[in-house]
Formats: structure tokens, C-alpha cells, sequence
RNA sequence: GGGGCCGUGGGGUAGCUUGGUCUAUCCUGCCGGCUUUGGGAGCCGGCGACCCGAGUUCAAAUCUCGGCGGCCCCA
């Protein structure tokens, strides 16, 4: 048994397409282009990387919130930038029953302009900054281009916003930093590896004094944002009218940010650590860590099923997700079965097993197989499920480190976007016209420059297209 | 904005050019039974579809028009 990946990596888009369906994640035959259903399945995976997330906002001190998704018109349009960024994808409520409405409403595409009226009744003083709240609800977006699950829809199911209020812009940045200490904490937990990059102005988010994205390499070699933080410094706040009484009595706007996130930390989970035969959960939030499948026999003496459901007791009193699968077909569909949702570690008990006191135990990421003792079983699973942990995050460092190429020209870059592609790496002035130029003749985007900003800066180089000396290391990529 | 292709059971498809045993093919799936089980077994029985509407015709999955939906290419 062999771990393939060529589907994976040459045919990604049907691979990851079909896996969806198959492995019981979504269903995409709703009847609204970009809306699915979220199959049991993949609901439960998803609710787990929330566990996660829930555990780290608790941590942080924020509190969790939920808003209404509709958002009036007049509201929608106070910060100027924004509404530039988003009108032209907001799906409209403009009736009610037969009657047209006076105020329209919008379905909010993300909820700065539904919480921030709010924002200003509810902080009054420097007693109540900062102040961090954050919620996990569906958005919608009209995306006109082509849609994909859990990447690009046009609704997104589970939108992960959170928005803090400041006194200061330090303290803002301050939370910037809690931010990626968040984002890394979770990014552990999901075995993803992962590049900040701080988006150049012209791909800021509408309304940002700077923006933030953590991205991801695919394995066709394109860029997924899986992350965003943004330092709003006190734009929203002038045009929310959000103040606060300083210790002396004035009054001063709040300084705010936001970090996002969504199911694509699903969908990067889903391709980073996928292969040819289906997907690959990091134990962490495999919905069942360990499935037990029995191999019985014809005459013999010994009963694997009620030996399965041993063992599951055993591991389930241990704290393991644990599932003995006794459906009526064969041993070696189970295991298919099993692969394709990707259940990290698979236990075979046959009646040697029984008679010997062991048990078989097949590792889904290396699909090695070996057997233990039944004594050591709770040991040996965990052991096991630490290094399945490990190796899947050493194999994805690889993968992206080998997947970002720091170059000199862009003739080099064209060259690995030909090949490869992932992540290239080019000497940059600084330049917005420069960077533009140099999006069109790599038909590629600029994620940015190296976040923090020490590492981008450079000294020596020349800029890939107009010559002059270059300030920064500019990442581009091909995205999703 | 311009051009092209396509809609047949849950999924994938044959049939359409030349309308007629199409009472719609095959694979897969699902349900029931027998049998089997250390890597997708086999046999028997069953379930399940022509995108919608109008038209032409003795007769439409097939031809015409309209609608809806999907995909691709170019700008």
C-alpha cells in the first residue's frame, strides 16, 4: 500500500469536487447556484474546527454575539469605501409580501455596517475598551464568478467575524498580534501550515487602514485566504459616530479591527492533507479518530463483532472518537469507505486477533499497517494518533516550502507559474503602478509583502519591472 | 458585453442525425433475500429518469419556438 497523490495534485479541481459529494461533506445540488447543503458529515468536521475557535475567543476575552442578517440600507452605506466593495455583490431585500419596502435591505455580506450603530450605543467610556465580541453566522455575497463549495459561495454558512474596539491605535495593533497568536494556535490544531502577507493597498478590505491575510498553498499550486485581519483605525468609527470618554473627560473615536475566517479552513484542511484515495483528517477534529472494522470468518469459534465493540468501549472510556463499523458488507469496502472519509486511524480485528489478544492498526496518512497488543491498544492509538498529527502538518511544510520560490525577475517568476506555480517572491519598489503591471504580466495576484514587515524589506535588489531599488518582497500567486 | 455547447432515475450514461415494440440502454447507487467476509465478491428479486411550456404530427426523449438551468471560450 502505497500513498498516490497524482489525481490530487494533477486534477485537483475534479478530486476535490468529487470528494465533496462522495466523502458525505456537501451536497451541491441545491437548487441556488453556490448555496449547499451541509451533509452530517462534514457539518460535524466543521462544528469541531469551531470547538476550536469558540476555545480560543474564550481565551481571549471575547464574548460571542449574534446579530440579524438583514441591514438597512441606510445603515449599509455610511462608510464610503466599503459600500464601493461591496455593493456590487449584495443580494437586495426590497419586498415585503406584495409591498415594496421604504427602506430597502440588504443581506449582510459581512456585519461591519449591521453591528457598528450598535457599537456606538453600547461603548461610552475607556472602561468598557477594549471591547471584542465576535460571531460565527451565514453571509451572502452575489459572486459572479465560478463557484465552488466551500470556496467560493454565495453563501457563506459559517462566516467567522470578530470586531474589537480600542482606545488607541497601539492597542489595536496589539490585538492584530492576538489575532495571528489565534490564527496560529488554530492552525496547529488543523495541522495547516501557512504564509501572512500584508495586502498592498489596492487589494485592501473596503474600509481598511491595512489588511492582513493568511493564505494557504493548494495542490495545484494556487493561493487559498483562509484568514483576514484588518486595522480599521478609526474609519468606521467616524462614520458610525463611535466615541468614547477618555480618563480627562474628552471624547475620542474608538480605533477598530476585524478578523475573518470561515469553511474554507475546511476546504484547506480537505485539500492540504488529501490524497488519491480520499481525504485525511488530522485526528484533532476527525469526527471519529479511530473506526474498528471486524473480520469475521465462517466456522470460526470467536466473535469479532462483540471483540469490535470491546475494544470501542475501551477507547471511548480513553476519550477517543471511536466507531465499530458492523454493517453487513465486506471488510474491504469498509476500509474504502472509511479512506475516503478520511478517518485518520482504522483498527482490523479478525479472529486471529481475538485469539492472540491484538489488534491491526492502519494508519490513514501513511496506510501503514501493524499490530499491537491488546493491553498497549489505548496507549499504542494515541501514540499513534500524536505522530499521524505530526506528520501531516511535516508533510504539508514541505509541501509549501517547496511551493514558494523567491526569484529575481519576472521572466523567472512566468517560469515557475508555468511550471509548479505556488508562491512567488519578487523584488518590489513599491510601487502601485509597478505592482499592477507586474499582476498582468504574471497573470497572477499580489498577495502582498511578508508580514511583519521586517521580513519584507530588502536592500541590494532592483525591482522586477521598472529597475529601480527595491523596497520590499512581493509574494504572488495565482488564488482562488 | 460577444460566441459556443449541454439538460434522460440519487450519480454517470446510451438513444436524438433519419419521429414509430422507448413498455427508454448499460454501469453505479438504494431496498429485500441467500451466500460470503484479512482490500471494492457472487447470485436472485425489487426501486428509480426523458428540465418546463407551447407547437408540428396519427405518433415526440427525438423536430420547431419560447422559458428556466448548467458548463466552456473570448472581451
Amino acid at each position: 500500500m502505497k500513498v498516490e497523490r497524482n489525481k490530487w495534485q494533477n486534477n485537483f479541481s475534479e478530486w476535490y469536487n468529487e470528494l465533496i459529494e462522495t466523502a458525505g461533506i456537501q451536497d451541491k445540488r441545491y437548487p441556488v447556484k453556490g448555496m449547499n447543503i451541509w451533509l452530517p458529515y462534514g457539518l460535524r468536521i466543521m462544528r469541531n474546527i469551531e470547538k476550536f475557535i469558540h476555545e480560543e475567543m474564550e481565551r481571549t476575552g471575547h464574548q460571542e454575539v449574534l446579530f440579524p442578517a438583514l441591514i438597512p440600507e441606510t445603515e449599509f452605506q455610511k462608510e464610503a469605501e466599503h459600500i464601493a466593495g461591496f455593493e456590487g455583490e449584495v443580494f437586495w431585500v426590497t419586498h415585503a409580501g406584495h409591498d415594496p419596502l421604504d427602506v430597502r435591505l440588504i443581506l449582510r455580506p459581512t456585519s461591519e455596517t449591521a453591528m457598528y450603530s450598535m457599537f456606538a450605543l453600547w461603548i461610552r467610556s475607556h472602561a468598557d475598551l477594549p471591547f471584542k465580541i465576535y460571531q460565527i453566522v451565514n453571509v451572502y455575497r452575489y459572486e459572479t464568478k465560478h463557484t465552488r463549495p466551500l470556496i467560493r459561495v454565495r453563501e457563506i454558512s459559517r462566516f467567522f467575524e470578530a470586531h474589537t474596539a480600542h482606545d488607541s491605535f497601539e492597542d489595536a495593533e496589539r490585538q492584530i498580534k492576538e489575532d495571528l497568536e489565534i490564527f496560529d494556535n488554530l492552525a496547529k490544531k488543523l495541522a495547516l501550515p501557512y504564509i501572512v502577507s500584508k495586502r498592498p493597498e489596492w487589494d485592501k478590505f473596503p474600509g481598511a487602514y491595512y489588511s492582513l491575510g493568511a493564505e494557504v498553498v493548494m495542490p495545484d499550486g494556487r493561493t487559498l485566504q483562509i484568514g483576514t485581519m484588518h486595522n480599521y483605525k478609526q474609519n468606521f468609527a467616524k462614520a458610525y459616530n463611535i466615541m468614547y470618554e477618555k480618563e480627562d473627560g474628552t471624547h475620542e473615536y474608538v480605533h477598530q479591527t476585524t478578523y475573518g475566517m470561515s469553511e474554507r479552513l475546511l476546504a484547506a484542511v480537505i485539500a492540504v492533507h488529501g490524497d488519491d484515495r480520499g481525504m485525511v483528517l488530522p485526528p484533532t477534529i476527525a469526527p471519529i479518530q479511530v473506526v474498528i472494522v471486524p473480520i469475521p470468518k465462517k466456522d470460526s469459534p470467536y466473535d469479532v463483532f462483540a471483540y469490535a465493540r470491546e475494544i470501542a468501549e475501551e477507547l471511548k472510556t480513553a476519550g477517543i472518537r471511536v466507531h465499530a463499523d458492523e454493517r453487513d458488507i465486506r471488510p474491504g469496502r469498509k476500509f474504502y469507505d472509511w479512506e475516503l472519509k478520511g478517518v485518520p486511524l482504522r483498527i482490523e480485528v479478525g479472529p486471529r486477533d481475538v485469539e492472540g489478544q491484538k489488534a491491526v492498526l492502519a494508519r490513514r496518512d501513511t496506510l501503514e499497517k501493524f499490530t499491537v497488543e491488546r493491553a498497549e491498544l489505548v496507549e499504542k492509538v494515541r501514540e499513534t494518533l500524536d505522530a499521524i498529527m505530526e506528520n501531516l502538518y511535516a508533510r504539508a511544510k514541505e509541501f509549501l516550502d517547496s511551493h514558494i520560490k523567491r526569484v529575481d525577475t519576472l521572466e523567472e517568476a512566468k517560469e515557475v507559474f508555468e511550471d509548479r506555480r505556488g508562491v512567488v517572491e519578487i523584488p518590489w519598489c513599491g510601487e502601485e503602478s509597478c505592482g499592477l503591471e507586474m499582476e498582468e504580466i504574471l497573470d497572477a495576484k499580489m498577495l502582498g509583502i511578508p508580514y511583519p514587515e521586517e521580513e519584507a524589506k530588502i536592500e541590494g535588489k532592483k525591482c522586477a519591472h521598472c529597475g529601480k531599488d527595491a523596497k520590499f518582497i512581493a509574494r504572488f500567486a495565482r488564488t482562488y
